[in-house]
DNA sequence: TGCTGTGAAAGACTTCACAGCA
DNA sequence: TGCTGTGAAGTCTTTCACAGCA
């Protein structure tokens, strides 16, 4: 999961929202749980399986959706498609984002042609880098911009969010381009720890970082056995 | 950051290791920050500095090492050295691991192009896919093989982990047929909850939760403003 | 009977604050 | 003086357990 940045410790409570930390990052997974169970003709669901689905509690799934109001009906559970759209709008999703990827590497390319935003409500809509072997090229569809016009580009498009996938050498550099220029938001996939201003708000990815998680999983699990 | 599975819940402690789970998440930034650090020139560090660089607090840092046996010097700090050297055994990664890619889409390509992978010690030593236009093909330096030499290849190749990088509707299947060849851990990127038997770990990194997780934060931001 | 909603208890995690070493 | 190591306190999160509704 993204990293929370220094200065969003909730000063002793939970956020302004009303929604701990942990609820909200749990509330993307209940999303795609249910998105599933619609998909496959179901209307309601409970607390019990919508837990087992994802492995989290009962108890905490309810505790969870009790932040909503009264959304569940006893005996029954809980209609999807209320929780989909409550869900939604806590998240901020309920409308569409617009991205630009910045660095157009394998992994930035990638990006450009994943699927999955799109699906979710998220356009790209622009890409850009500073290699001239790069700049002028079609990825996808998209032409590849020079980091130069970033700033005016994004004005242009209404383009709110950043996906940063440049070298590490240069995430620092061109994260502060990004945050000069009005973004509101930057996925980092650089392995760096990004310093900017809080006007921003930095949210890192960090593919090694999960292996290296998973590799301690596999470990431990060696050990115990 | 990739989920923890079902059976994965401390019982009521600290994991067999004696290292929590919020620390063990804590470890491999800390490794960054400390290579950071080195590369600079600098051989000890303060608990203060490393936090601060990583927007960790001092008190937690101490806390993290002082699972491990008097690093520290008084009025010095911490040898970088000796705490990548003993943050690598905790994790496991003082050894080298080789994983496969399942499914050569934009991701999987993106991903065996990946540097970052290999200068940290994970090389990836073979490529999957189902779509015969793919294989056989050379995907930066590495031949695309049929799915069904999956089990082979990995016994081979002495394989122990996985990247699913599949498309969603084909993660569960896949991920069947790579938890039946005695991989020990996959990393997966389908946005699904992959059901699998316990003898394999599972961690999942999806791209659009994170997007939206940056976008709560962003919305949150703007609301408390 | 099956399920929600929720106080109360338990547990995990972080921060505080300070003794003590170099 | 600068820093670690660590109990104690505080905060956040999860689980328990059960009243009550359909």
């Amino acid at each position: 999961m993204g990293q929370w940045r220094n200065g969003n410790k909730s000063a002793g409570m939970e956020m302004k929202s009303g929604h701990s930390k942990a609820m909200i990052a749990r509330l993307s997974r209940y999303l795609r749980g249910l998105e599933d169970h619609i998909r496959q003709g179901c209307e309601t669901i409970s607390s019990r399986a919508l837990g087992e689905q994802l492995g989290i509690s009962d108890a905490q799934v309810r505790k969870d959706f009790a932040a909503f109001n009264r959304l569940g009906y006893a005996g029954i559970g809980y209609r999807c498609a209320d929780l989909i759209q409550v869900i939604r709008d806590t998240l901020g999703i309920n409308r569409a984002w617009r991205a630009a990827i910045v660095g157009c590497g394998n992994l930035g390319q990638a990006l450009i042609g994943y699927q999955g935003f799109r699906q979710r409500g998220f356009a790209i809509e622009a890409a850009f880098d500073e290699n001239p072997a790069l700049i002028g090229r079609r990825l996808h569809g998209l032409e590849v911009l020079p980091l130069r016009h970033f700033a005016a580009t994004v004005r242009e498009r209404g383009i709110q969010l950043a996906i940063l996938a440049v070298p590490a050498e240069e995430a620092q550099k061109t994260g502060e381009i990004i945050a000069r220029s009005g973004i509101l938001g930057i996925l980092n996939f650089a392995p760096v720890n990004l310093n900017l201003p809080k006007s921003v708000s930095v949210s890192s990815v960090e593919l090694t970082i999960e292996l290296e998680q998973l590799v301690f999983a596999v470990v431990q699990k060696q050990i115990v056995e």
